[in-house]
DNA sequence: CTTTGATGATTACATCTGTAGTCGAATGGA
DNA sequence: TCCATTCGACTACAGATGTAATCATCAAAG
């Protein structure tokens, strides 16, 4: 059941997301540049998200091609839900209301979300 | 300069957030039925969140009021910043998108949207 | 005055997290 | 066949976090 990814892990996650299955090694390269990590720091990121299930791990070989357990949408909702939920009373509009306030949306961004919504409707 | 708040932490500024200022005990009453902490708990919370500069005391004979120095909607900003930066590229219509796809938005939500964008234009 | 209850301060402690070193086994090249 | 390299597994460790007990002190009640 799904243990909570922590930021680290996360990092990790979206690599394997992007392209799966890979070794660590291939991770690793893949997180130089967003982070700066030694491959035995992401070795352990592995471990740890393997252990709470999030990741699969095949034997290729001596080494193992790790792949993602959970589908990068379902950990986007779980965190989006929890956000909204805590901060917003569990509904969306509020948080655009904040966004707006805080002239966070850009001319482009307003634009997507009317044509959204629009779609919605029909 | 803030540091970050942790979940139980956020708990207790919720409850400063909403009346302040407040004393320990009473802060750890408002608590009661969303969480179960003890007293002593509430009060490491509360020393944290002092010590983190979230919040000031001022003592009132031989206790303390507690009152929030950060503003409800910068703690607000910082998390959907955070948030929508990690997860959705920093912009806010694909995490619309996103609840739209889940099918987590009501009718209600989408009007509300709609008429705050409308607002927004004019 | 003395006991007791309330209060903030201090200390505790297991778990999680970020970050990494070490070790033993397997493997491929010399 | 033997050694250096490469892996994953295991260990390490400081800081954050959730949760709480204990301690010293002061004030109120008797």
């Amino acid at each position: 059941m799904a243990e909570r990814i922590s930021d680290a892990e996360h990092a990790v996650m979206e690599v394997l997301w992007a392209d799966a299955p890979l070794t660590a090694n291939v991770v690793a390269e893949r997180l130089t540049g967003s982070q700066s990590w030694t491959l035995p720091t992401v070795k352990t990121l592995l471990s740890r998200l393997l252990a709470k299930g999030a990741l699969a791990a095949e034997a290729e070989g001596r080494r193992f091609l790790y792949r993602p357990l959970i589908a990068r949408a379902d950990y986007v909702s779980g965190e989006s839900r929890r956000l909204v939920d805590r901060l917003f009373g569990g509904r969306l509009s509020p948080l655009v209301a904040h966004f707006a306030e805080q002239e966070a949306l850009t001319a482009q961004d307003i634009s997507e979300i009317e044509a959204l919504l629009r779609e919605l409707k029909s």
